[in-house]
Formats: C-alpha cells, structure tokens, sequence
DNA sequence: AAATACAGGACCAATATGGTTCTGTATAGA
DNA sequence: TCTATACAGAACCATATTGGTCCTGTATTT
C-alpha cells in the first residue's frame, strides 16, 4: 500500500524510455510496444504528461513526443503530481492551510505534513537522469538499444 | 495523490490520543468521541491495531485498548503497514523478488526499489512518541489533557 | 445475572481506477 | 491536394477498493 496508481506508473516508466534518448521523438505506438504497457493507456498518459508540460508532441507523419526539458530538470515527483495530482498523505494536507475547520486543533496534521514534506523531497531528489542509469542492485544488461524491447514489470 | 487510506489515516490519530498516556486504556466509544471519527470505523481500526500487535485489549466493564509497547517503539511506518499491508508503490515491489517475469529486464524497478526504501526510511524515523509532542509549525495551545476534546482533521 | 466492551465477520454504497473507444485536427509526403 | 500517420480531447464503462455499517458471539466486572 501507499501505491502508486497505475497511470503514474507507468508514465515513470514511459519517460524513463524517452529519457535515453533525450532530443528523439518516440510515438506512443513505439513507446508501448518497448513497455508492453497497453496502448490505449500509454496514449493517455502521454497526452497527460504533454499538458503538464514534460513531453512536447508533434502531430503528423513523422511526429511524435520527446522531452521538453533536459532529463537532470525532471523528477520523480514531477512526474506524480503530473499524473496524480498533488503529492497529499491525506485530504486534509491537499488542502489549502485554514481549510479544515479542525485544523487549528489537530494534534496530527503537523506530523502529518513534516512527512509528507519529507516523502515529497525524496522524490524530488529521483531525476531522469538517474533513472536512465543502472539502479543500485539492477541486472547488469548487455543491452542494444537501437532493437531491444526493455519490457517494464507491470504486475 | 500518493494517499494513505483513511484508515491508516484515522490510525494514525488514534494512536496518537493514545499515546500521550501510555498504560492506561480506553476505549472505542471514548476515542472516537474525542477523535470525532466515526465510531463504527474507530471500532474496526482499533481490531485491527491489537491484531497487528500495536494494542493490548482488555473485555469487558473495566476494558479499552492500551498502547502494547512504549510510544518510542512505535513508528509510524508500523501503523501504515497494520492498516494498509506492506509499504509498497507498486505491485512490482510488493511481490517477492522473482515474481514478476519482466522483472530481469524492467529498467525502473531498481529506481522504484530505491525510492520505495526512501519512504519507508523517512515513515520508519517518526515515532509515536514524537507525535505527541507539538510538530514544527503547529499551533500552540494550551490543552487541559484531562478533558479537553481535541478533534483531529479528517478532511 | 446484567451491563459493558472487545472479536470477528458479513455486508453495502459510493468512488476511483484501469482501460477502451470515438471523433477531430495537424502534418508529411506522394 | 489527397492520404496516411499520429496526436488532442473527451466520453464512457466495468471492476476493485474504500469508507462505512451492522450483527452475532465472547469475556469481564459488579
């Protein structure tokens, strides 16, 4: 628990690909045969990240999406709260301060919120650039990456 | 987004009312009076914490719930794990390593691992003994701790 | 024995999520 | 200019999860 939703990801997922080639365009057919994640998913959430500004898309023949800003400017949490909205443990923190009538009294929001600020600084610190290289504990992969298919875990 | 489910949430608050008199009990009826959660909820919540080994309960006339170790024991990430299961972002992480057949070639599982032990790390440092003290920014009330109500948000 | 209080379920309505589909518009190239 | 490609936007649906209730049973105190 304290999951993810799916469209966020996958969309860490998606960006991730596009991030190893920063500059190229990828069409989202080319995008979700690489995941595996299902095409009309991956179509969503790229239009998605399009609007939040991550991904700049071309429409036509040769179009397609690619990044809008260099992979070191995008992080974890920009990718979230693109897909999910504003990273909130609870309601109550979501909400504009003074919002809750209880809130003057709560004797949990302050802890509350010095999570939560904690969790959002950690995923803030992710960036794409990190996320295009091996993880701590990853597979080492001879990989080429102009024809491999990359599946992402989706379960 | 990235919300912790209203259970965990209201768990959270209960355990702290609890918490700043440890050794004593109390009960659903009165927690959830002083909570303002619904006590049909406080009731199930209150189950599942002595199930989890959080709570002792005692039955009958005399009875309630009281803390089963000392507040500094408590994290906050035990309260979110009794309620909601295993700390995990993604199913991926849930799962036993080798459960996912894409696991060997998913790019961003190692990231998500990281990230994931990141938030447990920060859930893992706030323990309940610190949630009864007055949090950064919290505002500064003088509370009869006998019989003041302190309604906690559940916005 | 009676009243209190927890234990353990089953149960239900509402919401959110994951996923699909359709119509429309822009672009490259024949 | 016509056609195929590819994104834009939105409506839509099935299902799972969540928040919340309720009922029956057991233990304990007086």
């Amino acid at each position: 628990m304290l999951r993810l939703t799916k469209q966020a990801d996958y969309g860490l997922g998606l960006l991730a690909f596009v991030a190893r080639k920063p500059g190229q365009t990828h069409t989202a057919r080319e995008l979700s045969a690489r995941s595996s994640y299902p095409l009309p998913m991956v179509t969503k959430i790229l239009k998605l990240l399009t609007r939040s500004g991550l991904l700049e898309s071309r429409r036509g023949v040769k179009g397609g999406y690619s990044l809008a800003r260099s992979p070191e400017a995008v992080t974890a949490a920009d990718i979230i709260h693109a897909l999910e909205g504003p990273i909130a443990l609870t309601g109550c923190i979501a909400g504009e301060p003074g919002d809750c009538d209880k809130e003057p009294i709560c004797p949990i929001q302050g802890h509350l919120r010095v999570l939560n600020d904690a969790i959002r600084a950690t995923l803030q610190g992710v960036t794409l650039a990190s996320m295009t290289l091996p993880a701590v504990g990853d597979p080492v992969l001879q990989i080429d990456s102009a024809t491999s298919t990359q599946s992402v875990c989706n379960k």
